[in-house]
DNA sequence: TACTCGAAGGACAAAGAAAGTCAAAGTTAA
DNA sequence: TTAACTTTGACTTTCTTTGTCCTTCGAGTA
Protein backbone atom coordinates (compact mmCIF):
# COMPACT_ATOMS: atom_id res chain seq x y z
CA UNK A 1 0.00 0.00 0.00
CA UNK A 2 1.29 3.30 -0.97
CA UNK A 3 2.64 5.66 2.10
CA UNK A 4 0.26 8.38 1.30
CA UNK A 5 -3.07 6.35 2.05
CA UNK A 6 -1.30 4.54 4.73
CA UNK A 7 -0.98 8.01 6.81
CA UNK A 8 -4.43 8.68 5.47
CA UNK A 9 -5.59 5.88 7.20
CA UNK A 10 -3.89 6.29 10.67
CA UNK A 11 -5.29 9.58 10.57
CA UNK A 12 -8.95 8.21 9.84
CA UNK A 13 -8.30 5.72 12.54
CA UNK A 14 -7.97 8.20 15.28
CA UNK A 15 -11.47 9.65 14.78
CA UNK A 16 -13.33 7.10 17.10
CA UNK A 17 -16.68 7.10 16.98
CA UNK A 18 -17.34 9.72 19.28
CA UNK A 19 -14.21 12.49 18.55
CA UNK A 20 -14.58 14.63 15.63
CA UNK A 21 -11.03 15.86 16.45
CA UNK A 22 -7.79 14.44 16.21
CA UNK A 23 -4.20 15.86 17.33
CA UNK A 24 -1.38 14.58 15.66
CA UNK A 25 2.96 15.62 16.04
CA UNK A 26 3.54 15.94 12.48
CA UNK A 27 7.36 14.87 13.11
CA UNK A 28 6.42 12.24 15.62
CA UNK A 29 3.76 10.59 12.92
CA UNK A 30 6.19 10.72 10.18
CA UNK A 31 8.69 9.41 12.42
CA UNK A 32 6.67 6.25 13.21
CA UNK A 33 5.77 5.68 9.76
CA UNK A 34 8.87 6.16 8.11
CA UNK A 35 8.63 9.32 6.23
CA UNK A 36 9.53 12.85 5.40
CA UNK A 37 7.82 15.14 7.62
CA UNK A 38 6.30 17.02 4.37
CA UNK A 39 5.01 13.98 3.26
CA UNK A 40 2.15 14.33 6.29
CA UNK A 41 1.38 18.09 4.80
CA UNK A 42 0.92 16.60 1.38
CA UNK A 43 -1.70 14.35 2.71
CA UNK A 44 -3.77 16.40 4.77
CA UNK A 45 -3.79 18.83 2.03
CA UNK A 46 -5.01 16.22 -0.79
CA UNK A 47 -7.36 14.28 1.69
CA UNK A 48 -8.27 16.44 4.32
CA UNK A 49 -9.71 18.80 2.48
CA UNK A 50 -12.26 21.09 3.37
CA UNK A 51 -14.65 20.28 1.00
CA UNK A 52 -14.15 16.46 2.40
CA UNK A 53 -15.39 18.03 5.10
CA UNK A 54 -12.30 18.72 7.19
CA UNK A 55 -10.72 21.51 8.55
CA UNK A 56 -7.09 22.33 9.60
CA UNK A 57 -5.69 24.42 12.03
CA UNK A 58 -2.16 24.15 13.45
CA UNK A 59 0.76 25.71 15.90
CA UNK A 60 4.53 25.71 14.99
CA UNK A 61 6.94 25.89 17.77
CA UNK A 62 7.71 23.79 20.83
CA UNK A 63 4.80 21.71 21.55
CA UNK A 64 3.47 22.38 17.73
CA UNK A 65 0.80 20.30 16.54
CA UNK A 66 -1.50 19.70 13.87
CA UNK A 67 -5.82 19.70 14.80
CA UNK A 68 -7.91 17.62 12.19
CA UNK A 69 -11.26 18.38 12.44
CA UNK A 70 -14.20 16.36 10.96
CA UNK A 71 -16.84 18.31 9.78
CA UNK A 72 -19.96 17.29 12.05
CA UNK A 73 -22.65 15.40 11.26
CA UNK A 74 -23.29 15.76 7.15
CA UNK A 75 -27.26 14.81 7.82
CA UNK A 76 -27.77 18.71 9.84
CA UNK A 77 -26.36 20.12 6.13
CA UNK A 78 -29.13 17.90 3.83
CA UNK A 79 -31.60 18.81 6.67
CA UNK A 80 -30.81 22.28 6.13
CA UNK A 81 -31.02 22.11 2.44
CA UNK A 82 -34.24 20.19 3.03
CA UNK A 83 -36.18 22.95 4.77
CA UNK A 84 -34.80 25.37 2.10
CA UNK A 85 -36.29 23.43 -0.73
CA UNK A 86 -39.92 25.30 -1.45
CA UNK A 87 -42.81 23.50 -3.59
CA UNK A 88 -41.36 23.86 -6.47
CA UNK A 89 -38.19 23.98 -7.86
CA UNK A 90 -36.99 23.68 -11.45
CA UNK A 91 -34.36 21.31 -13.24
CA UNK A 92 -31.90 23.73 -13.02
CA UNK A 93 -31.85 24.27 -9.37
CA UNK A 94 -32.41 21.02 -8.56
CA UNK A 95 -29.25 19.77 -10.28
CA UNK A 96 -27.13 22.64 -8.60
CA UNK A 97 -28.22 21.60 -5.58
CA UNK A 98 -27.42 18.11 -5.87
CA UNK A 99 -23.96 18.74 -7.64
CA UNK A 100 -23.01 20.37 -4.85
CA UNK A 101 -23.87 18.24 -1.96
CA UNK A 102 -22.31 15.90 -3.83
CA UNK A 103 -19.32 17.91 -4.32
CA UNK A 104 -19.32 18.60 -0.84
CA UNK A 105 -19.69 14.84 -0.20
CA UNK A 106 -22.95 14.79 1.20
CA UNK A 107 -23.94 12.66 -0.77
CA UNK A 108 -22.52 9.42 -2.35
CA UNK A 109 -21.46 9.24 -5.71
CA UNK A 110 -24.30 6.93 -6.06
CA UNK A 111 -27.24 8.44 -4.24
CA UNK A 112 -26.37 11.90 -6.48
CA UNK A 113 -26.87 10.10 -9.56
CA UNK A 114 -30.06 8.22 -9.08
CA UNK A 115 -31.57 11.31 -7.22
CA UNK A 116 -30.37 13.35 -10.92
CA UNK A 117 -31.98 10.68 -12.56
CA UNK A 118 -35.46 11.10 -10.80
CA UNK A 119 -35.18 15.15 -10.97
CA UNK A 120 -34.02 15.34 -15.00
CA UNK A 121 -37.05 17.17 -17.12
CA UNK A 122 -36.93 14.47 -19.50
CA UNK A 123 -39.01 12.50 -17.06
CA UNK A 124 -41.86 14.64 -17.48
CA UNK A 125 -42.12 15.70 -20.82
CA UNK A 126 -44.99 17.06 -22.02
CA UNK A 127 -46.19 18.21 -18.37
CA UNK A 128 -46.84 22.21 -17.69
CA UNK A 129 -43.46 23.60 -15.94
CA UNK A 130 -44.97 24.28 -13.03
CA UNK A 131 -46.67 20.73 -12.08
CA UNK A 132 -43.14 19.51 -13.11
CA UNK A 133 -41.46 21.80 -10.40
CA UNK A 134 -44.00 20.86 -7.33
CA UNK A 135 -43.58 17.26 -8.56
CA UNK A 136 -40.07 17.66 -8.18
CA UNK A 137 -39.72 19.89 -5.02
CA UNK A 138 -41.81 16.92 -3.62
CA UNK A 139 -39.34 13.95 -5.01
CA UNK A 140 -36.19 15.38 -4.00
CA UNK A 141 -37.13 16.86 -0.55
CA UNK A 142 -38.23 12.65 0.43
CA UNK A 143 -35.55 11.45 -1.45
CA UNK A 144 -32.67 13.41 0.48
CA UNK A 145 -35.17 12.73 3.95
CA UNK A 146 -34.95 9.12 2.93
CA UNK A 147 -31.20 9.24 2.52
CA UNK A 148 -30.35 10.79 5.94
CA UNK A 149 -32.71 7.98 7.43
CA UNK B 1 -2.20 -15.48 -31.11
CA UNK B 2 -2.94 -11.32 -31.47
CA UNK B 3 -1.17 -9.37 -28.36
CA UNK B 4 -4.34 -7.81 -27.85
CA UNK B 5 -6.36 -11.11 -27.05
CA UNK B 6 -3.89 -12.18 -25.17
CA UNK B 7 -3.65 -9.17 -22.98
CA UNK B 8 -7.65 -9.60 -22.93
CA UNK B 9 -7.53 -13.30 -22.25
CA UNK B 10 -4.75 -12.32 -19.21
CA UNK B 11 -7.45 -10.13 -17.41
CA UNK B 12 -10.29 -11.95 -18.05
CA UNK B 13 -8.38 -14.81 -16.18
CA UNK B 14 -7.81 -12.91 -13.59
CA UNK B 15 -11.18 -12.67 -12.67
CA UNK B 16 -12.47 -15.48 -10.92
CA UNK B 17 -15.76 -16.57 -10.03
CA UNK B 18 -16.43 -14.72 -6.59
CA UNK B 19 -14.35 -11.37 -8.20
CA UNK B 20 -16.14 -8.81 -9.57
CA UNK B 21 -13.42 -6.55 -9.75
CA UNK B 22 -9.64 -6.90 -11.51
CA UNK B 23 -7.15 -4.31 -10.25
CA UNK B 24 -4.00 -4.51 -12.72
CA UNK B 25 -0.57 -2.40 -12.73
CA UNK B 26 -0.33 -0.99 -16.60
CA UNK B 27 3.44 -0.87 -16.70
CA UNK B 28 3.86 -4.03 -14.90
CA UNK B 29 1.54 -6.04 -16.86
CA UNK B 30 2.79 -5.08 -19.91
CA UNK B 31 6.53 -5.54 -19.14
CA UNK B 32 5.28 -9.18 -18.34
CA UNK B 33 3.68 -9.77 -21.47
CA UNK B 34 5.89 -7.89 -23.32
CA UNK B 35 4.11 -5.32 -25.27
CA UNK B 36 4.08 -1.44 -24.95
CA UNK B 37 2.13 0.00 -21.65
CA UNK B 38 -0.16 1.31 -24.21
CA UNK B 39 -1.74 -1.40 -25.62
CA UNK B 40 -3.35 -1.92 -22.16
CA UNK B 41 -5.56 1.03 -22.95
CA UNK B 42 -6.07 -0.23 -26.26
CA UNK B 43 -7.63 -3.82 -25.13
CA UNK B 44 -9.21 -1.97 -22.26
CA UNK B 45 -11.12 0.68 -24.61
CA UNK B 46 -11.70 -2.05 -27.08
CA UNK B 47 -12.72 -4.76 -25.63
CA UNK B 48 -13.60 -4.00 -21.41
CA UNK B 49 -16.37 -1.34 -22.53
CA UNK B 50 -19.57 -0.36 -20.80
CA UNK B 51 -21.55 -2.22 -23.49
CA UNK B 52 -20.09 -5.25 -22.80
CA UNK B 53 -20.53 -4.66 -19.23
CA UNK B 54 -17.72 -3.16 -18.12
CA UNK B 55 -16.51 -0.31 -15.61
CA UNK B 56 -12.72 1.06 -15.90
CA UNK B 57 -11.17 3.08 -12.88
CA UNK B 58 -7.55 4.28 -12.55
CA UNK B 59 -5.42 6.73 -11.01
CA UNK B 60 -2.31 8.09 -12.26
CA UNK B 61 1.23 8.40 -10.46
CA UNK B 62 2.98 6.16 -7.58
CA UNK B 63 0.93 3.55 -6.92
CA UNK B 64 -1.12 3.98 -9.49
CA UNK B 65 -3.83 1.40 -11.09
CA UNK B 66 -6.23 0.43 -13.27
CA UNK B 67 -9.76 -0.84 -11.95
CA UNK B 68 -11.98 -3.14 -14.46
CA UNK B 69 -15.08 -4.05 -12.74
CA UNK B 70 -17.23 -6.43 -14.31
CA UNK B 71 -21.07 -6.29 -14.26
CA UNK B 72 -22.93 -8.63 -11.73
CA UNK B 73 -25.63 -10.63 -12.42
CA UNK B 74 -27.51 -8.38 -10.17
CA UNK B 75 -26.70 -5.59 -12.28
CA UNK B 76 -28.34 -8.12 -15.02
CA UNK B 77 -30.91 -8.55 -13.35
CA UNK B 78 -31.68 -5.31 -12.75
CA UNK B 79 -31.19 -4.57 -16.42
CA UNK B 80 -33.88 -7.49 -17.11
CA UNK B 81 -36.22 -5.30 -14.93
CA UNK B 82 -35.46 -1.87 -16.32
CA UNK B 83 -36.38 -3.79 -19.65
CA UNK B 84 -39.46 -5.23 -18.48
CA UNK B 85 -41.14 -1.80 -17.03
CA UNK B 86 -42.90 -0.20 -19.65
CA UNK B 87 -44.24 3.03 -20.19
CA UNK B 88 -45.94 3.51 -17.35
CA UNK B 89 -46.61 2.24 -14.28
CA UNK B 90 -48.65 2.83 -11.01
CA UNK B 91 -47.64 2.95 -7.74
CA UNK B 92 -48.40 -0.09 -6.44
CA UNK B 93 -46.67 -2.55 -9.16
CA UNK B 94 -43.33 0.15 -8.61
CA UNK B 95 -43.08 -0.29 -5.21
CA UNK B 96 -43.94 -4.64 -5.32
CA UNK B 97 -40.87 -4.32 -7.83
CA UNK B 98 -38.85 -2.10 -5.42
CA UNK B 99 -39.67 -4.23 -2.40
CA UNK B 100 -38.98 -7.23 -4.12
CA UNK B 101 -35.17 -6.02 -5.44
CA UNK B 102 -34.66 -4.90 -1.90
CA UNK B 103 -35.44 -7.96 -0.60
CA UNK B 104 -33.23 -9.75 -3.34
CA UNK B 105 -30.50 -7.75 -2.52
CA UNK B 106 -30.37 -6.01 -5.95
CA UNK B 107 -30.90 -2.76 -3.91
CA UNK B 108 -29.20 -1.61 -0.77
CA UNK B 109 -31.77 -0.24 1.96
CA UNK B 110 -30.69 3.78 1.01
CA UNK B 111 -30.97 2.86 -2.67
CA UNK B 112 -34.40 0.89 -2.40
CA UNK B 113 -35.97 3.78 0.34
CA UNK B 114 -35.07 7.00 -1.80
CA UNK B 115 -36.49 4.95 -4.88
CA UNK B 116 -39.46 4.47 -3.06
CA UNK B 117 -39.81 7.97 -1.88
CA UNK B 118 -39.23 9.45 -5.38
CA UNK B 119 -41.89 7.27 -6.81
CA UNK B 120 -44.94 7.45 -4.05
CA UNK B 121 -48.05 8.78 -5.50
CA UNK B 122 -48.05 11.19 -2.83
CA UNK B 123 -45.49 13.51 -4.89
CA UNK B 124 -48.01 13.49 -7.63
CA UNK B 125 -51.19 14.86 -5.69
CA UNK B 126 -53.32 16.37 -8.27
CA UNK B 127 -52.00 14.67 -11.22
CA UNK B 128 -54.44 12.42 -13.72
CA UNK B 129 -53.62 8.63 -12.73
CA UNK B 130 -52.19 8.30 -16.47
CA UNK B 131 -49.81 11.19 -16.24
CA UNK B 132 -48.39 10.31 -12.92
CA UNK B 133 -47.76 6.26 -14.05
CA UNK B 134 -46.06 7.77 -17.20
CA UNK B 135 -43.65 9.91 -15.19
CA UNK B 136 -42.84 7.71 -12.62
CA UNK B 137 -41.90 4.57 -15.20
CA UNK B 138 -39.49 6.94 -16.79
CA UNK B 139 -38.02 8.04 -13.26
CA UNK B 140 -37.59 4.55 -12.04
CA UNK B 141 -36.20 3.11 -15.15
CA UNK B 142 -33.70 6.05 -14.91
CA UNK B 143 -32.83 5.94 -11.09
CA UNK B 144 -32.36 1.98 -11.42
CA UNK B 145 -30.13 2.54 -14.50
CA UNK B 146 -28.17 5.51 -12.65
CA UNK B 147 -27.71 2.77 -9.53
CA UNK B 148 -26.51 0.10 -11.85
CA UNK B 149 -23.32 2.70 -13.63
C1' DT C 1 11.62 43.38 29.32
C1' DA C 2 14.26 42.17 25.34
C1' DC C 3 17.06 38.74 23.09
C1' DT C 4 18.32 34.42 21.56
C1' DC C 5 17.88 29.63 20.45
C1' DG C 6 15.91 25.31 19.50
C1' DA C 7 11.72 22.94 18.31
C1' DA C 8 7.97 22.63 15.68
C1' DG C 9 5.22 23.13 11.49
C1' DG C 10 4.78 25.43 6.42
C1' DA C 11 5.82 26.21 1.56
C1' DC C 12 7.52 24.97 -2.50
C1' DA C 13 10.14 22.99 -6.09
C1' DA C 14 12.34 19.12 -8.23
C1' DA C 15 12.39 14.38 -9.17
C1' DG C 16 9.93 10.15 -9.72
C1' DA C 17 6.14 7.03 -10.84
C1' DA C 18 2.20 5.83 -13.16
C1' DA C 19 -1.47 6.22 -16.39
C1' DG C 20 -3.63 8.81 -20.61
C1' DT C 21 -3.64 10.56 -25.47
C1' DC C 22 -2.92 10.52 -30.08
C1' DA C 23 -1.21 9.81 -34.47
C1' DA C 24 1.53 7.16 -37.58
C1' DA C 25 2.72 2.76 -39.26
C1' DG C 26 1.63 -2.00 -39.87
C1' DT C 27 -1.83 -6.01 -40.49
C1' DT C 28 -5.83 -8.39 -41.67
C1' DA C 29 -10.22 -9.49 -43.40
C1' DA C 30 -14.08 -8.45 -46.52
C1' DT D 1 -7.84 -2.74 -52.34
C1' DT D 2 -9.77 -0.69 -48.99
C1' DA D 3 -11.63 -0.27 -44.31
C1' DA D 4 -11.16 -1.78 -39.94
C1' DC D 5 -8.29 -3.33 -36.45
C1' DT D 6 -3.46 -3.55 -34.08
C1' DT D 7 0.94 -2.17 -32.71
C1' DT D 8 4.25 1.30 -31.38
C1' DG D 9 6.19 5.20 -29.52
C1' DA D 10 6.54 10.01 -28.37
C1' DC D 11 4.53 13.28 -25.56
C1' DT D 12 1.20 14.84 -21.72
C1' DT D 13 -1.09 14.87 -17.36
C1' DT D 14 -1.70 13.53 -12.73
C1' DC D 15 -0.29 12.03 -8.38
C1' DT D 16 3.51 10.93 -4.98
C1' DT D 17 7.90 11.33 -2.69
C1' DT D 18 11.76 13.85 -1.03
C1' DG D 19 14.42 17.57 0.39
C1' DT D 20 15.63 22.25 1.41
C1' DC D 21 14.80 26.47 3.19
C1' DC D 22 11.42 29.61 5.76
C1' DT D 23 8.39 31.11 9.54
C1' DT D 24 6.47 30.81 14.06
C1' DC D 25 6.35 29.77 18.86
C1' DG D 26 7.85 28.90 23.62
C1' DA D 27 11.38 28.97 26.97
C1' DG D 28 15.34 30.42 28.96
C1' DT D 29 18.56 34.14 30.03
C1' DA D 30 20.67 38.64 30.51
Amino acid sequence: MKMSDLIADMILDMFDDSTSTVQIQRNDLANRLGCVPSQINYVITSRFTPEAGYRIESRRGGGGYILITRATSKDNALMALINSIGDSIDERSARANIYNCHYQKLLSDKAAAMIDAAITDANFKGLPKETSNTVRASQLKRMLLAYIN
